[in-house]
DNA sequence: AGCACGCCGACT
DNA sequence: GTCGGCGTGCTC
């Protein structure tokens, strides 16, 4: 065996496929499938992946693999074959799906480069070049591009004055810290020491405390400090070949300061013991099976899956539990680390790239047995997988949104039947398509329909909006949730507010000729930022100050509609002058760790009134929070999506939720101008079985999910026309090529009709059992050469969108 | 993706 | 008559 089948770090239509190489002998046995390795391809040099070895090949003049930049694979057997998968079932290249699995600091990094080969050629280069290599022997490419040096530098090349070279780099940088310990045997050292200066009083105190545990080794910090000496002592003691200096790999420990407090199963009560047995038998018998467990809010999941885990844990075998992004708090880690300590890893965007990859080595090291993540944490490289639980299952963001399109559920599943183990899909309010799988029995429901101790679920008043502006009311706090938000500060009990749009206002209008501020590059209206005193755009970042007068007609009436959390800020600030509020949002949290930090103050105490997104609807579970305002339930039940109402169903049970976890009970005002509206009646009830059953109608009505699948064709490009006549030949042959049953629509303009410049049209395909779409569909990226083709027409391919627009 | 090869317009 | 435009095709 001395060929190596790789797939190149060239995400492209051509290079999608296995290239052959050969082994060179030194390396034979010691590559192997999953490792990375530099190949070269063409002229340069690329990064690949082995995902098999052959004895041979039907292709003649092989090359040879550069060299590994692995020791031991990355991707284990398994991993590999889930790329096969993730391929044929997202139609993603190859290489994408391989590259979604590792962690970014494995991603290769390319440079070119010209080194110089022949100092005698110098001369004849211009004298600004010729300083440049007096104490240099290479110039990156970008480097003497932007010099203007590259036409001079290629013809030196072809007399063979330069070398054009090219770079594959790890952007994984190990973290490397310096030890110090003893080179010699104690007796040694003693016999030593006696030859020592008097005066070397500090050398010999260093070397005897050294003595005390000769087999250990310092940092310079450590041994300093315990020693009370200097640098210069240490350093001494190395020249002399007494010390001997060690570099050691050390993690980056995002959470190596903190300390957590160790926990112990709870006595589960009678309905949990009835949720968790079959899953413990699952783990026990070691079958694959998905279950739902459909439990209310404050219902004990997360005790369920930590007592499952323990079993795994039991059994020598390996746990994966996601968490969406956002409710990765501290609250969620600390449970976790809490019952598992150090056996924990975890994964999630706050970490920076060393960080992730940190984490990711404990687990490929075995050094780990749960990792707690986000969506890509479903790859984690563990072999011998005893469950995969993923919590607030429903939550969309286990989508991922580029290629790879996959699903973290699909994954979960795919990984659980290879590893014979339980998956556990766990959520308040699941979603359709789950809880219609547990009704066929596909997946196997649990429910969990009591609180904790029988604590009660928080009062919900519905406010109509519409009322309230007739009793003239035209603030964005109805009387009633005025009223018990003062009552809380009085109290001093804290209340959650959301609202779920950022910015000031959300959108800008003329009140003379009635014409909206929109992104000139984007078909969307512009929001206002107070803080900056600038309208941006969601879409595309585009930034611009605030015109003085109307850019239509001139006019200085310009009034900001919407509302957004700065504008709700500040009306508090007005309103309520002694509240502290904590604003969070995509604004407030995006530098690191700012998330955490402005959640642990309002745990503390230190603000009455946290005023959020999203990003606040999961998670927090303080006992001091007894109100939850929702100012405008209905923001996102008009958005052109067949799941607005699911998600706002969702949105307003989980939000609820947070209100009234603990000892003192909670209540939850939910401000609406379609009170009527059975997504927002229903979750007013926590009535997830009524909703359930009245959106599974209208699904059938429109012919959704889960009745049908769907797959969703994008086409964007600068041309207008030519948008419409790619997507037109598309949807036509998608017509020929599928059945009667399937349901073509389009071309359709995007909900964006323009982002970033780019007209945007789409296909959407509903469709029960289409043997020939994969392959029409993967004859339509080929033609269009997977997104982007030499016309600069982008086709994008979504099988089971989230996203519709 | 890069890069080479290859065939048609404005220039020393 | 050449330099260079980027269209097409290949990379084990």
């Amino acid at each position: 065996m001395q060929v190596a089948a790789v797939i190149v770090d060239v995400p492209t239509m051509q290079t999608d496929k296995e290239f052959d190489y050969l082994i060179p002998d030194e390396w034979v046995g010691k590559i192997v499938p999953g490792m990375r390795v530099i190949v070269p391809f063409g002229p340069r040099k690329v990064q690949g992946v082995v995902v098999r070895l052959k004895p041979t090949s039907t292709v003649k003049n092989l090359k040879k693999i550069s060299e590994p930049m692995d020791l031991s694979p990355v991707l284990n057997k398994e991993l590999l074959q889930l790329g096969e998968w993730l391929t044929e079932h997202t139609l993603c290249f190859k290489i994408s799906a391989y590259q979604a699995m590792l962690p970014a600091a494995m991603k290769a990094k390319y440079e070119k480069k010209l080194v110089l080969v022949n100092r005698e050629g110098i001369n004849q280069l211009p004298v600004e070049l010729q300083q440049w290599f007096n104490d240099r022997t290479e110039i990156s490419w970008k480097e003497a591009d932007q010099r203007n040096w590259l036409s001079t530098l290629q013809t030196a090349v072809s007399i063979g004055t330069f070398e054009v070279v090219y770079d594959v780099k790890d952007k994984a940088r190990k973290k490397i810290e310096k030890h110090y310990l003893l080179s010699h045997p104690t007796d040694e050292l003693k016999r030593i020491m006696d030859t020592f200066s008097k005066h070397a009083k500090k050398q010999r105190e260093v070397l005897e405390f050294l003595l005390k545990s000769p087999e250990t080794s310092w940092t310079m910090k450590e041994l300093t400090t315990a020693c009370q000496t200097s640098t210069s002592v240490v350093q001494e003691l190395v020249k002399k070949g007494i010390l001997q200096e060690k570099e050691v790999e050390v993690y980056r420990d995002p959470y190596q300061h903190r300390s957590f407090e160790k926990t112990y199963p709870l006595p589960l009560t009678d309905q949990q013991q009835k949720a968790i047995s079959p899953i413990l038998s699952s783990i026990e018998n070691g079958d694959h099976r998905t279950y739902l467990l459909y439990g209310v809010t404050g219902s004990g999941k997360t005790e369920i899956y930590l007592q499952a885990i323990q079993r795994v844990l039991e059994q020598g075998k390996e746990a994966i539990v996601l968490v969406p992004e956002i409710s990765l708090t501290p609250q969620m880690v600390h449970r976790f680390k809490g019952r598992f300590g150090d056996d924990v890893a975890v994964l999630h965007s706050g970490l920076s790239i060393g960080e992730k990859y940190d984490e990711w080595r404990k687990v490929q090291r075995k050094e780990v047995k749960v990792v707690v993540g986000a969506r890509s944490a479903i790859f984690a490289p563990f072999e011998n997988i005893g469950i995969i639980i993923i919590d607030e299952e429903h939550e969309t963001s286990y989508k991922q949104e580029e290629n790879p399109r996959y699903h973290a559920r699909d994954v979960a599943i795919y990984r659980g039947k290879f590893h014979g183990c339980p998956v556990v899909l766990g959520s308040a309010t699941p979603s359709l398509e789950s809880f219609a799988r547990a009704q066929k029995n596909v997946y196997h429901l649990l429910t969990l329909s009591k609180r904790m101790n029988d604590r009660s679920l928080p009062d919900v008043s519905i406010v109509d909006m519409r009322e309230e502006l007739r009793k003239g009311n035209r603030s964005m706090f109805s009387t009633l949730l005025f009223e018990k938000l003062q009552d809380r500060l009085e109290k001093g009990q804290q209340t959650v507010l959301f609202l779920n749009r950022r910015g000031y206002s959300s959108f800008v209008m003329c009140r003379d000729c009635g014409s909206v501020m929109q992104c000139p590059h984007c078909d969307i209206s512009l929001t206002y930022h107070r803080v900056t005193n600038q309208l941006k755009c969601h879409y595309c970042g585009f930034e611009t100050t605030v015109p003085g007068v109307c850019t239509e007609c001139g006019s200085e009436h310009i009034r900001y509609f919407g509302t957004g959390t700065q504008k709700v800020e500040e009306e508090l600030g007005k309103l309520l002058p002694h509240a502290r509020v904590i604003r969070m949002d995509v604004d407030t949290t995006s530098r690191k760790g700012a998330h955490e930090r402005l959640l642990s103050q309002f745990q503390e105490g230190k603000a009455d009134i946290l005023l959020g997104t999203q990003m606040i609807a999961k998670g927090l579970d303080f006992p001091n929070i007894t109100l939850v305002g929702v100012l405008s339930a209905d923001t996102m039940l008009h958005l052109p999506d067949f799941r607005a109402s699911e998600k706002t169903f969702q949105l307003l049970t989980q939000v609820s939720g947070r209100a009234g976890r603990h000892e003192l009970q909670g209540e939850v005002v939910i401000q609406t101008y379609t009170p009527e509206h059975y997504s927002i009646e229903l979750a007013g009830e926590q009535n997830y079985n009524d909703f359930y059953q009245k959106e599974m109608v209208m699904r059938k009505m429109g012919r959704y999910p889960p009745f049908y699948y769907l797959a969703l064709i994008h086409v964007s490009h600068e041309d207008l026309m030519k948008v419409i006549s790619v997507c037109e030949k598309i949807t036509s042959y998608m017509k020929t090529q599928l059945s009667e049953e399937a349901i073509i629509l389009g071309p359709t303009v995007s909900p964006i009709p323009r982002i970033n410049d780019r007209y945007r049209y789409q296909c959407l395909i509903k469709y029960k059992r289409e043997p020939r779409l994969i392959p029409a569909l993967k004859k339509i990226l080929d033609f269009y050469v997977k997104e982007r083709n030499s016309e600069n027409v982008y086709v994008s391919v979504d099988l089971h969108p989230y996203m519709m627009m």
